[in-house]
RNA sequence: GGCCCCAUCGUCUAACGGUUAGGACAUCACUCUUUCAAGGUGGUAAUACGGGUUCGAUUCCCGUUGGGGUCACCA
C-alpha cells in the first residue's frame, strides 16, 4: 500500500500502432518517480479516437513497457469506456454558465477559419453562439438542430509552477473558446483528460513539452469543474539528429525497432534515463535501482536533447560485454534458427566469449557467431573488400602459406598456442609480417577486419572446417 | 503570424556567483598484443551575441539572434 499522500502519475499514451521512444522516456520518468516516492503509477490508454485504436495497437504499448521493465500499479484503463462521466462533466460546465452549446457545423466553422483577417492560423472562434438569445437556442434544441458543447474560456491569467520550467504564465484572452463535447456527444481529449485525471486523483501529470500549450486549457477546466489543479511537469523533446522532432523519417522511433536491432532492455532504459535527465554526478551505466534512488524532477533537463544512436549502441555493448555467456546463449539462440544455422550440440560457451565484447547489439553477436559456426556464409564486409584489394595477389598468396603451415597440425595439436607458433615460424621463414599472414586469414574466415586472436579464432572454427575454407580462399 | 518554451564541446551532460569550465559518446594520437578489435593513456573540442547587476558572471535581469512547440467537433 502507498503511504497516504503518496504521489499518483499516470502514463496515457494513444494506440497508435508502436511505443515511440519519447513516450517510453515519458512513462520511464513517471514510472522512475512514482518508485522513488513510493507513489503509483497509473496506465491509461486514450483510446477515445475509435477509428484508429485497435486491440493490438494497445498491446504493441504494453509489451514495451514491459520488455523496458517498467511494470504499472493500476490498470490499463481505457478512456473509451468513460464517455458517461466525460459527457456528465461537459453538461454540469453547461448548466452552470462555463460552457455554451455550439451550433456551427464543421463546414461553418471552415468557412470562417477561411475568412479570419490574419489568416487561418490566427482564428478565434467569435463565440457568435454565445450571443444567441435564449429563445433561439430553445427553439433550435427544440427542432433537434446538432451541437456542440464548447468551453467559455474566463479572461483570465493561467499561471503554474512547472516541475521542470518553473513558473509559466498564460492569459485566457489568447486563448480559444474550445469544444469539450462533439455534436455526437463524444469527448474532445482536454475534456477527457481532466475528466480521468480528476476521477483518478492523478497528482502529478509528467508528460511530453509538446503539451505545454494544452495545459493552460486544462487548468481552466481543472478550475471550472472545481478540482484541485495537479503539479505539472514538462519533460523536453527528443529530437532527430538534425535536430528537427524525432519521427520515422529519422528511422527507427518505435521501441520495438530497438528490440529488434538487438539492444537489450536494460541498456535502452538507462540511455533513455539519461536523455534529458541526469544524476547530477558522471555516472553512466546504471540498474534500475540506482535511476530510481538518483531519480529527482528537479533534475530533468529543459533543453530538447538528440538521440545519439551511436551512444545507445556503445551503451548496449557495455551490458553485453557485462553479461556471461551463459545468458547471451539464449538471446542469441533465436537469431541463429532463423540465420539457418544450427549450432548441434557445440558449446556456444566459447563462441559467446571470444565475440562478445566486440560486439554492441545482439544481432551483431549473433551473426558474428552464426559465421563461427558456419564461416562459408561469412560475407566480405568492406574493410575486407578494402584488405584484399590492397594486398593484391599476396592475399592469396599468402593464404597458401598458411595453408601449408597449418595442414601439417593434426587435431590433437589444432590449438591456440601450436596454430600461433606455426604461423609465426612460417612468417619467420618466409619474412612475411606477422599481419600479412593474420589479416587473410581473419578475412577469409569472418570477411571482416576484426575478430578475436586469429589463432583463437582457428580453434573456435574448427580445424577441418578452417583449412576447406582457406583452401579454397587461396585458390581464389 | 499570435502565444509559449529553450540556448555549455559535433552529441548527451556536470558546474545551483569565485573551477585550469568536469565527465561520457564520437573523433585523433599513443599503448598493449611480433595479428584486428576491446581495454588503458593522452589530445582536439563548448558557455550564441549585446547590454546591465556585482569586487567577480556559464550561473541573476533585459534585449537580439537562433532553434523548438502549439494554435481542430485529432490525441
Amino acid at each position: 500500500m502507498p503511504p497516504p499522500g503518496a504521489p499518483r502519475v499516470r502514463f496515457a499514451p494513444s494506440p497508435t500502432g508502436f511505443l515511440h521512444v519519447g513516450g517510453a522516456r515519458t512513462a520511464l520518468f513517471n514510472w522512475l518517480y512514482a518508485r522513488k516516492t513510493g507513489g503509483t503509477f497509473v496506465l491509461r490508454i486514450e483510446d477515445t479516437d475509435q477509428a484508429r485504436s485497435t486491440e493490438a495497437h494497445t498491446q504493441v504499448i504494453l509489451d514495451g513497457l514491459r520488455w523496458l521493465g517498467i511494470s504499472w500499479d493500476e490498470g490499463p484503463f481505457f478512456q473509451g469506456a468513460e464517455v458517461a462521466r466525460h459527457q456528465r462533466d461537459a453538461d454540469r460546465l453547461l448548466a452552470a454558465g462555463q460552457a455554451y452549446r455550439c451550433f456551427c457545423t464543421k463546414e461553418d466553422l471552415e468557412q470562417q477559419r477561411a475568412r479570419a483577417p490574419g489568416g487561418a492560423e490566427t482564428f478565434k472562434y467569435d463565440r457568435r453562439c454565445l450571443r444567441l438569445d435564449q429563445a433561439e437556442i430553445d427553439r433550435r434544441v427544440a427542432a433537434g438542430q446538432p451541437y456542440a458543447i464548447r468551453f467559455l474560456m474566463p479572461a483570465e491569467e493561467i499561471a503554474w509552477d512547472d516541475a521542470v520550467h518553473g513558473v509559466i504564465t498564460w492569459h485566457g484572452r489568447d486563448l480559444d473558446d474550445l469544444v469539450i463535447l462533439r455534436s455526437n456527444r463524444t469527448p474532445i481529449y482536454n475534456l477527457a483528460v481532466v475528466s480521468d485525471d480528476i476521477a483518478m486523483g492523478i497528482t502529478h501529470v509528467l508528460r511530453g513539452d509538446d503539451h505545454i500549450s494544452n495545459t493552460p486549457k486544462q487548468i481552466a477546466l481543472y478550475r471550472a469543474l472545481g478540482a484541485s489543479v495537479p503539479r505539472f511537469g514538462h519533460v523536453p523533446m527528443i529530437l532527430g539528429p538534425d535536430g528537427k522532432k524525432l519521427s520515422k523519417r529519422h528511422g527507427a522511433t518505435a521501441v520495438g525497432d530497438y528490440q529488434h536491432q538487438g539492444i537489450l532492455p536494460a541498456a535502452m532504459r538507462n540511455f533513455l534515463a539519461l536523455l534529458g535527465w541526469s544524476p547530477g554526478d558522471d555516472r553512466e551505466i546504471m540498474t534500475a535501482a540506482e535511476l530510481i534512488a538518483a531519480f529527482s524532477l528537479e533534475a530533468i533537463q529543459k533543453k530538447a536533447a538528440v538521440f545519439d544512436f551511436t551512444k545507445l549502441e556503445w551503451m548496449n555493448g557495455q551490458y553485453l560485454s557485462a553479461l556471461p555467456a551463459a545468458a547471451i546463449e539464449p538471446l542469441i539462440r533465436p537469431a541463429l534458427a532463423s540465420m539457418g544455422v544450427d549450432p548441434g550440440d557445440r558449446p556456444m560457451g566459447p563462441i559467446i566469449d571470444a565475440v562478445k565484447s566486440r560486439a554492441r547489439t545482439v544481432t551483431q553477436l549473433a551473426e558474428r557467431a552464426a559465421v563461427r559456426i558456419d564461416p562459408t556464409r561469412a560475407k566480405v564486409e568492406p574493410k575486407g573488400i578494402a584488405l584484399i584489394e590492397k594486398m593484391g595477389p599476396k592475399y592469396r598468396e599468402n593464404l597458401g602459406h598458411a595453408v601449408t603451415a597449418l595442414s601439417p597440425l593434426g587435431s590433437t595439436e589444432w590449438t591456440a598456442d601450436s596454430i600461433l607458433a606455426a604461423i609465426k615460424g612460417a612468417g619467420e621463414r618466409l619474412e612475411i609480417k606477422l599481419a600479412d599472414l593474420m589479416q587473410p586469414i581473419r578475412v577469409a574466415l569472418t570477411g571482416d577486419t576484426v575478430s578475436e586472436p586469429v589463432n583463437e579464432l582457428l580453434v573456435a572454427v574448427g580445424r577441418t572446417t578452417a583449412l576447406t575454407v582457406l583452401e579454397r580462399a587461396a585458390r581464389g
